[in-house]
DNA sequence: AGAATGAATATTTTTGAAATTCTTCATTCT
DNA sequence: AGAATGAAGAATTTCAAAAATATTCATTCT
């Protein structure tokens, strides 16, 4: 019975993911993966030319994943304040997610953090664009007074990092008086709303 | 010649992080320092009870170094938003001196994060109420409006973290575009001034 | 007595060979 | 022909012995 390639390079990562989450990363051969898949370790490479690489494509997925969630928030109706303390919220939330639900995800974001080290730029780099959505939107509006809005992306994405940073969130988990998401959207939203003298 | 304890002691601590600087934590043996010292190494136990003791004074020593200088800052005279920019640069000039002068310091950064976490923990806290020294004397000249000035400077402190925490600055290193401290800090002290509708 | 040490012990790191795992490819299967 | 594989070769990881280093302590020195 032909499995499209397609279908049988879904059912690789769909397989390993399942692995992965189960076993961690590092634990995880790719004899396990064929197994599970049903197939030769040698079949595999018909499909990723490594191991590494096939990490990466379930890394982009989830990433992607993530992507599509904050890209719904960004673009939800409401006004524009609405919108980022949402986007903040649900980006803090995800971010708990992969690093506490599933301790074994972790080591994925150790791996993308060293060798998906471009993969994770861009994906900071979509967060950025997503950010000037809404505040582009708000600046359109009038519920933000004009600004430069690529700066003003850039910058509420620094300091919203304390948020999304795995290494930074896991160090001020066990202080349960730290800045909630809340608080530093409402802090970035205050800023922009009242965007005064430049520097 | 009898030399007192506490020269001793500071003999050890100079020469030890003189090595530090030299050849890096992780190469640097006890052996070493006491050559360094002219003493033997069973003499370092009756000043400090390990190595990892002595490399935490030396943290220690640092991080007060530190410390002092940030609070030479946020005590300067000018108004409060002079010197907020001016505590931002300077943590992130520090932070960058740490980071790039002296790769070999960055070692003790590590350590710092890993068996020193209470001291780090604490440095922490310090600056926490530096901010919140330069937020109260802004609330009282009427600079900014009134606030939970606790609440408010362990909110600045977070969004600010992505200046002074090593992993993420040296992320940011190679991005010649990225959001400026002097960015950061007008975000700040913009939202501090026009703190508006509670969350 | 208190300061300092050399030598003994405990702990950690290094090393190199064995075992595991990754990857390739000539061959088989359909 | 294209899909899949088993077996061979590279690369990496594991593990235990050896070396280096940290730490202790009985003894020496002043």
């Amino acid at each position: 019975m032909a499995h499209s390639q397609e279908e049988t390079r879904n059912k690789i990562l769909e397989e390993t993911e399942k692995l992965y989450r189960h076993y961690g990363y590092a634990k995880t051969t790719i004899s396990d993966i064929s197994e599970a898949c049903g197939m030769s370790s040698a079949n595999i490479y018909r499909f990723f030319p490594s191991k590494s690489a096939l990490t990466e494509a379930i890394c982009s997925n989830v990433i992607h994943g993530i992507e599509q969630r904050l890209s719904e928030v960004a673009n939800s109706p409401g006004t524009a304040s609405e919108r980022l303390l949402k986007f903040i919220q649900v980006m803090y939330q995800v971010t708990l997610e992969n690093l506490l639900d599933n301790r074994k995800v972790h080591e994925l974001v150790v791996f993308a953090m060293t060798e998906q080290w471009l993969t994770l730029r861009t994906h900071l780099e979509h967060i950025e664009e997503l950010y000037a959505v809404i505040i582009k939107d708000g600046v359109e509006t009038g519920e933000f007074p004009p600004c430069d809005v690529a700066r003003a992306a850039k910058t509420v994405q620094a300091a919203a990092v304390t948020l999304c940073h795995p290494e930074v969130v896991a160090m001020k988990l066990d202080d349960d008086d730290r800045a909630t998401p809340e608080e530093i959207a409402a802090l970035i939203i205050n800023a922009l709303k009242h965007r005064a003298t430049e520097l």
